[in-house]
DNA sequence: TCCTTGCGAATTTTT
DNA sequence: TTCGCAAGGA
């Protein structure tokens, strides 16, 4: 053990009291020696449903009741605050409320419980603003504004992204090499970027990416401070270490440099944030940062069917660069995987629910099943077929309490209230509700605080006592500035929850919407309150506003008997025992801009998105797809996802509505030769066809050339070898209608339709004329 | 200042 | 298709 100095306890014998702790028992092997192997670099490669965070939990236990570090000398560092509450909780049902005293949170609460105690030497008061991404974006945008950037070209969504890279990376604007920012804002971004950080400053206020890239140059340009955080955490404990980003490595190990007891537990094959930053490289070469790191493999699966596990493990053996794993479990076999092809998104969404209603029939919970798609909007189809069947689900993700209008505008005014310079704050809420302060006004006000380097509430403070707005509009802005120093006076002296209320009412904010006439407005109102009910939990404002910054949760819906309909990304650290994975198909899932963007690394964080969504089930796994789809009003047709052609043959069971007869899908039945991987389940060619409404069969069939379709058990399966298609050649399909093949893959047609734009789809879908 | 109209874009998301 | 934004008119 290192740093015996800071060390007032005895150090225990290396196998002494801890084994026989009663946390101990139930512990596999591996899980056990993770957890004893406190000293030292260690790396925790967890699978899925591996006992990862009981693990973690458990280590973080043993390491106090041991005496091996006193509460406050362990970091422990999560992602979400959820997994921060329950590592919290967990850890405090072992060993008490010394569980307090652990320096346990995400990377952006712990980075800002630093950087406040040492503001002053990153050019900060110590009661600097976290902004949200709404408030960056827009400060970026009127940064952009003044540059006079074309925003269709250069959005400041987008150039808000690339900023935010840089600062995943750990670069400042005087880092971010030449090439990088490219005809970026027509070669000026980084420029921009400076700036940006500049206004940050003058407003007293850093965003997300700050709150981890100033710390890390604040223990690079300090020594003295570092010094005091190494003497701190003799231990330092890391949850999914595959998603961390180059400033959280770095961060990470300028803490680790000198005690080197960092204990990272990942898992490679769930890393799915690469698009917002994260490195799968740091978790692959853990081993060479940290020289002499111990790697402990945790395989043994504790959730689902061992087919599942063979299918998962069949899907992510199709990545290269892991590190390897092999999931196995003691349980049952299962069932095979369910993949079932549609005709359209609509139809796949009648038989996820159908499949639903007849799973709670056999007495399945709701609240063990789960709907997971690739993209937000996805959950629309769905929403709507389980509200006409009513069939109680919620969204998981969807808009947040904390991101809802009234709520941002009283956090606006509670602000400004906090810190004056929160321009961002002060500009939302100046006319809100309408006082007569319009563009003219804040112009003149923008163009003292540009000048004069100061914020926007400090002009407005200085102008009115010139003669410079007219009388009007000066009398209008004095009240507000009146008001939020008063409203200020009032900060030590009233309870702010009282204070809110006070804020509230004195600002006409609440009359704002009493008046109001609209349907939503009774809500607003009610969230207002739950706002002020909300801050009585806090000890004062500031601490209110940095829990609103960092934690920004939604009020939890309490456990009801409903479906959960969810992405992909969301679903991570979840299970079910039923998960339904709709829109396997190509472009979809894996996604077409990941491929476009990210090539063979977007593919392999696709397939890995799979393998999460595999994973989540306990008992069973449903895939769909659907050969057509409406995607912005306009129809398009798809091919199955290429996963599904990498899931192993024994695990999956395929039957389709309509038959996909790719070569891949005839070739299926010629393989095992036999009929019935066709004929199983109750969704036939037929009974969809009459829940469409008449003609799409017939015109199916109208439209076709060729021979007829074989029928068995009510599907249509073609089973003759596609028609051959040249380039060049005239095609008709039944709903994009005349087109001209532009290339020939296989069994898969590019098609240059004359109204629907081009396609790839499946020769089988369209005729000769 | 507010409302209408028209255009363009439309992943994944925590903090 | 639907939504959000920005420009232009009342």
């Amino acid at each position: 053990m290192t740093d015996l100095f800071f060390e007032s306890e005895p150090e225990k014998p290396a196998n002494g009291g801890g084994d026989n702790q009663p946390y101990f028992d139930g512990l596999n092997e591996r899980q056990g020696e993770a957890v004893r192997t406190l000293d030292g670099p260690l790396l925790v490669l967890a699978g899925a449903g591996t006992g990862k965070t009981r693990v973690l939990t458990t280590r973080l236990a043993h390491l106090i009741s041991t005496g091996t570090a006193r509460p406050w000398n362990v970091l422990a560092v999560t992602f979400t605050n959820k997994a921060a509450r329950e590592m919290r909780e967990r850890v405090a049902a072992v060993i008490g409320p010394m569980a307090e005293q652990v320096w346990l949170g995400t990377f952006h609460a712990l980075g800002a419980r630093i950087l406040r105690r040492h503001a002053e030497l990153v050019d900060l008061r110590p009661d600097f603003t976290i902004l949200d991404t709404d408030d960056q974006q827009r400060l970026l945008k009127q940064i952009l504004q003044a540059e006079n950037i074309d925003d269709k070209k250069w959005p400041a969504r987008a150039m808000m992204g690339v900023i935010q890279r840089w600062k995943d990376r750990g670069l400042t604007p005087d880092k971010v090499g030449r090439g990088d920012a490219g005809d970026l804002a027509g070669g000026r971004l980084v420029e921009i970027y400076r700036q940006y950080q500049e206004r940050l400053k003058i407003l007293n206020a850093v965003d997300f990416g700050d709150l981890l890239l100033l710390t890390v140059n604040l223990f690079q340009s300090h020594p003295d401070v570092l010094t005091k955080y190494h003497d701190q955490f003799t231990h330092i404990l890391v949850d999914e270490y595959q998603d961390t980003n180059v400033v959280q490595y770095l961060w990470l190990r300028l803490l680790a440099q000198k005690s080197r007891n960092i204990c990272c537990v990942g898992d490679d094959d769930q890393s799915i944030y690469g698009w917002r930053g994260a490195e799968v490289g740091n978790i692959l070469k853990f081993e060479k940062d940290f020289p002499g790191a111990q790697i402990i493999r945790l395989e043994q699966n504790y959730r689902s069917t061992s087919r599942i596990l063979a299918a998962a493990s069949g899907l992510i053996a199709h990545n290269e660069g892991r590190l390897g794993k092999t999931l196995w479990t003691d349980g049952a076999d299962g069932e095979k995987l369910e993949i079932r092809g549609l005709w359209d998104g609509e139809s796949e969404a009648r038989h996820v629910g159908d499949e639903i209603e007849s799973l709670q029939r056999k007495g399945a919970k709701l609240s063990e099943i789960a709907v997971l798609v690739r993209a937000g909007f996805q959950t629309r189809e769905f929403e709507e077929r389980f509200l006409t069947i009513g069939l109680p689900y919620r969204v998981v993700g969807g808009a947040r309490f904390y991101e809802r209008m009234e709520t941002r505008d009283a956090l606006a005014y509670l602000r400004v209230v906090n810190q004056r310079d929160d321009d961002l704050a002060f500009e939302r809420i100046v006319n809100k509700p309408k006082r007569g302060i319009g563009d003219a006004t804040m112009q003149s006000v923008h163009y003292l605080a540009r000048n004069e380097g100061i914020s926007l509430y400090r002009a407005a403070a200085r102008i009115v006592e010139t003669d410079e707005l007219k009388p009007a509009a000066k009398r209008k802005l004095a009240e507000v500035v009146e008001n939020f120093e008063r409203w200020r006076s009032l900060v030590e002296v009233e309870d702010h929850s009282d204070l809110a209320r006070i804020i509230l009412d004195e600002s006409g904010y609440t009359e704002m919407w009493q008046r109001d006439k609209s349907p939503e407005a009774p809500g607003r109102l009610e969230n207002l309150k739950e706002l002020c009910g909300a801050m009585e939990e806090f000890e004062n404002l500031a601490g209110f506003l940095e829990h609103i910054s960092l934690v920004m949760e939604n009020a939890e819906s309490a456990d009801q008997e409903q479906v959960s309909i969810m992405t992909l990304h969301a679903a991570k650290g979840l299970e079910f025992n039923d998960v339904f994975l709709p829109g396997w198909e190509d472009g979809m899932f894996p996604n077409q801009r990941a491929l476009d963007e990210s090539g063979a690394a977007g593919l392999e964080e696709e397939r890995r998105l799979a393998y999460v969504g595999l994973t989540r089930a306990r008992k069973a796994v449903h895939i769909s797809f659907a050969a057509n789809r409406r995607v912005h009003g306009m129809w398009q047709s798809a091919v199955p996802s290429r996963f599904i052609e990498e899931l192993p043959d024994e695990h999956i069971e395929l039957s389709s509505e309509t038959g996909f007869q790719g070569s891949r899908y005839g070739g299926f039945g010629a393989q095992s030769g036999d009929a019935d991987l066709w004929g199983d389940g109750g969704f036939g060619y037929g009974s969809a066809q009459s829940g469409r409404g008449p003609g799409y069969g017939r015109r199916r069939g109208e439209s076709r050339a060729g021979p007829p379709l074989l029928e068995g058990k009510g599907y249509v399966v073609d089973r003759s070898s596609p028609p051959g298609f040249e380039v060049g050649e005239r095609v008709f399909h039944q709903k994009f209608g005349m087109g001209t093949v532009s290339s020939v893959d296989g069994d898969k047609l590019q098609i240059a339709f004359d109204k629907a734009g081009s396609k790839k789809l499946v020769a089988s879908f369209v005729s000769k004329p």
